[in-house]
RNA sequence: GUGGUAGUAGCUCAAUGGCAGAGUACUUGAUUGUGGAUCAAGUGGUUGCGGGUUCGAGCCCCGUCUACCACCCCA
């Protein structure tokens, strides 16, 4: 009978048992800090009507959305959702009178787009979102500066760094430079590459644009104002004295920084840096970008205030912020830089209860059912073939099962346990009453 | 979407155009109340897939798929 190569689309992945507890690790983890900031989930469908999405990310993102329908109609196209943050303004715009304000929500999901796969980059991943809406306060950006920092301190991040920077201060410092508004977009596009390709390299793709030369030499003065913390912002402000479009976004990130420190963030954490620009079209005020300090794979979260999206689906717009936490990359580079607990990837199994023979199964199983009522996670062993204790510890030690129960002839007639902690080989034997709790306190913190 | 590198056993990799191999993993035994270590034996392959050149292709050529890298863009 033929059959099929088994194979995944381009960019797609599968995720295996071991694979899969480490991503619950991370998402569980970035859950609990959504709580801890007082954030409620949200839920929406894979696919959205065409209409939902299209015309919101720009032209060159929108050619990678994944569009979908059945069989049988062509009524209603649909596409599959590119992000969270199009459905959430679609969600407010439509249960605006369900919902309170300020509207805090997180949404932990898969999102599809049809880009060219890498490390760190796929064609379906999950994005998990924070964002703050009917909130025009930098209180509301600081803050989700603040839970990124937490959520990458609990996973044990240390070389990171928050950079943040300010949509009205980039196009202030355009405008005042005097870039033309339809170029705008290239400038941004080339400040972009600051990091990539320096100073020089940026100069010379503004000048390739058609930018004057006197213009581009404006520009690279106004972007290298740089300095530690605050002092950044001051040299910044002293240069852009003219612009009312840049003193507002410096306004902006002064007010930012002051809730910051007043919610202990690390400053080592972050740091203004006015060449950092989001490529998404929709933002309007503040941006962030979380980065790898040894390189090597992109940004690790990003998000920004997008005052004017939700505009478009609903007659006056909220003043929105949001933050997405990139936990593929969280994973990727967490696998490389080797920073999870160490009982984590193994098995969701605490303790594996042996069969010593066959006239033993009956209470073994009797055991393990005493086991599970107790609330512990445990596997019974039912491989085929001959029973040897041999093979059932060699498969609790290669699955990395933590304990194993043996309930032997003289066990039973003592009416006693006997456990064994594979990592340090100790044996323990309790009265059968005891189990659970001797089992609790066997078991890695 | 553009350009580049690679693909051989489950994994990591060998093999001048001339018999497809090693390490590791896996199975069994040494070991009839106990995993890891050691020793022995064994299983495992349409060399990603499809064409072409050649007496002969893992190796050369074309196409294709996938991964990775650099762009583009982004989580």
């Amino acid at each position: 009978m033929p059959h099929l190569k088994p194979r995944l689309p381009r960019g797609f992945r599968d995720f295996l048992p071991e694979a899969m507890l480490k991503r619950d690790y991370v998402i569980t983890t970035v859950r609990e800090v959504f709580h801890r900031y007082g954030f409620e989930p949200l839920q929406t469908p894979v696919l959205e009507l065409r209409e939902t999405l299209f015309g919101k990310y720009g032209e060159d993102a929108e050619q990678l959305i994944f569009e979908a329908q059945h069989g049988r109609s062509d009524k209603d196209p649909l596409a599959m959702r590119y992000d969270l943050t199009v459905p959430l303004a679609r969600v407010v715009a439509q249960y605006e009178n369900d919902l309170k304000f300020p509207f805090r929500r997180y949404q932990i999901a898969p999102v599809w787009r049809g880009e060219r796969p890498q490390r760190g980059r796929y064609r379906e991943f999950y994005q998990c979102d924070a964002d703050i809406v009917g909130v025009g306060s930098m209180a509301a950006d600081a803050e989700l500066i603040s839970l990124l920092v937490t959520v990458l301190q609990r996973l044990g991040f240390v070389e990171v760094v928050v950079k943040i920077n300010n949509r009205k201060l980039l196009t202030g410092m355009g405008q005042y430079a005097g870039v033309e508004t339809a170029q705008l977009a290239d400038l941004y596009r080339s400040v972009d590459k600051f990091d990539k390709i320096g100073a020089d390299g940026v100069a010379e793709e503004l000048r390739g644009r058609g930018i004057a030369p006197a213009v581009v030499a404006r520009m690279m003065t106004l972007l290298q104002a740089q300095g530690p913390g605050l002092a950044a912002l001051d040299a910044a402000e002293t240069l852009m004295q003219g612009s009312a479009e840049a003193r507002e976004g410096i306004a902006e990130l002064r007010d930012m920084a002051q809730h910051m420190a007043a919610l202990n963030i690390p400053p080592a954490f972050y740091e203004f840096d006015f060449t950092m620009v989001r490529g998404l079209g929709y933002y309007t005020g503040p941006i962030f970008e979380a980065v790898f300090k040894g390189g090597g794979m992109g940004s690790i979260s990003g998000g920004g205030r997008y005052d004017q999206l939700i505009g478009m689906f609903r007659k006056e717009s909220l003043p929105t912020t949001g933050i997405s936490l990139g936990i593929e990359r969280f994973i990727d580079l967490m696998d490389d830089l080797n920073l999870y607990p160490a009982h984590i990837g193994g098995t969701v199994v605490q303790a594996l209860v042996t069969i010593f023979s066959e006239d033993t199964r009956a209470e073994s199983t009797r055991l393990a059912a005493e086991l599970r009522a107790a609330g512990l996670c445990t596997e019974l062993y039912m491989a085929e073939g001959k029973l040897k204790l041999g093979k059932q510890f060699e498969y609790a030690d290669k699955k990395r099962i933590p304990l194993v129960v043996i309930l032997g002839s003289d066990e039973i007639a003592q009416g006693v346990v006997k456990v064994k902690r594979l990592a340090d080989a100790s044996e323990t034997t309790v009265p059968r009453a005891d189990l659970p709790a001797a089992l609790r306190h066997l078991l890695p913190a």
